[in-house]
DNA sequence: CGTGCGATGTATCGGTCCGATACATCGCGG
DNA sequence: CCGCGATGTATCGGACCGATACATCGCACG
């Protein structure tokens, strides 16, 4: 998963552990609290390792004088490679089962601008069916087993079922944006030519080598 | 968390292995997934050691006959010893930041049953601070840094929103309930002259005398 | 009658990720 | 000039997971 991540934001930009850890607090922050370093800083070194990724000390500006007085502990700025990329469209590809917890499905629909579209509809149809067994789950203690249960507990399972069943109709509307549009919600397309910015994201509109 | 879990189930029942992961999949069914073997066996083994749970093999009924022909591995029934309770109300009282978080939070409200009011208060507002420190967060990404980022991951992001303030305004009524009356949610109270088990905890709407 | 299969049941192993901690640099206000 | 909060890199022990292995039991199906 933490792999995934790393990937796909080295694509938008070369970064520094520090930063990295920043973009993905503001991107996955609707799904979990900020990564770890006892986690990022291994994991960086492995996909180094594999030559996913590579690292370079900052270059000190212009300037070959800065004479490295107090052993300068520069900073490392990491960026991914050709391989890097093939990796991230590898492991974007291949569903497994993780994929559709609540962290795998966060890490890969914050990527779905540089997903393509029928695996965008794989995933969140997978999301959807793993929620509705979820769902059934709750109902099934609700109803069946609601007398053993004290009613703290039911209360809990209640609110689950709820977020439960937001889910799932949040899920159907992206699903048929998905099947027959483009943006991902935007009840109000009307105007709104999402001008591009600057380079290769195919925005959710279309994507070019695609057979539905 | 899973020790918090595991010393609260046992103290409704004595249980083996098989049977804590079910009733936990069931009481936590909200929160998370069940939780895997690779932790819960460590774990009881842990617990053993520290005194707070006993172990004893399934007594083979009456007869002292069984002759142990296969070398029958019987089943492990867990028990909760005094101290093992004593621990267990040690850990619900302490509230360390992890009682906030997402799991954590969830294991202490499905026990609120054996919580003093007071803690259960303390911990609903730690929960509504953690959540609404969220929600500010992603107000934050969604106003000043929206642009910075594709459709997919804003729609993403107002997910988590509507799901931060739906889970706000779940706890000020469940602080609110509790602060002047005794059931979490029920809107009919009415009668059920609420009998005390054996000691503590003042259960809420009113709950049966389990049996299994 | 057997035979396989799903539920019950105990257990380990490798690996991912977290939380606490340590340490160094930098800019800024007091 | 000093402290202090942001920036920045790094490690270590421990919690927890997913895959896997293995054994027993009841029962449906041929």
């Amino acid at each position: 998963m933490l792999e995934l991540a790393i990937l796909g934001l080295l694509q938008e930009a070369p970064m520094h552990g520090y930063e990295l850890r920043k973009e993905l607090a503001a991107k996955l922050g609707a799904i979990r609290a900020a990564i770890s370093y006892g986690s990022l800083y291994p994991t960086l070194r492995r996909l180094q390792a594999a030559g996913w990724i590579t690292e370079a000390a900052e270059a000190p500006a212009t300037a070959e004088e800065v004479p490295a007085l107090t052993s300068r502990r520069g900073r490392v700025v990491y960026t991914i490679t050709a391989e890097g990329k093939e990796r991230f469209a590898q492991l974007i590809a291949q569903a497994g089962p993780e994929t559709y917890d609540d962290t795998g499905f966060g890490v890969h629909f914050a990527f779905f601008a540089r997903t393509d579209q029928a695996t965008r509809l794989r995933i969140l149809e997978g999301r959807r069916r793993r929620i509705e067994e979820r769902r059934e789950g709750l109902r099934d203690v609700l109803g069946r087993a609601a007398e053993r249960l004290d009613a703290y507990t039911l209360e809990l399972q209640r609110h689950g079922l709820d977020a439960c069943e937001r889910e799932v109709r949040w899920l159907e509307e992206l699903i048929a944006n998905e099947r027959s549009g483009r943006a991902p919600t935007v009840p109000e397309p009307g105007t709104a030519g999402g001008r591009r910015e600057n380079e290769s994201p195919p925005p959710p509109g279309e994507s070019r080598t695609e057979r539905p």
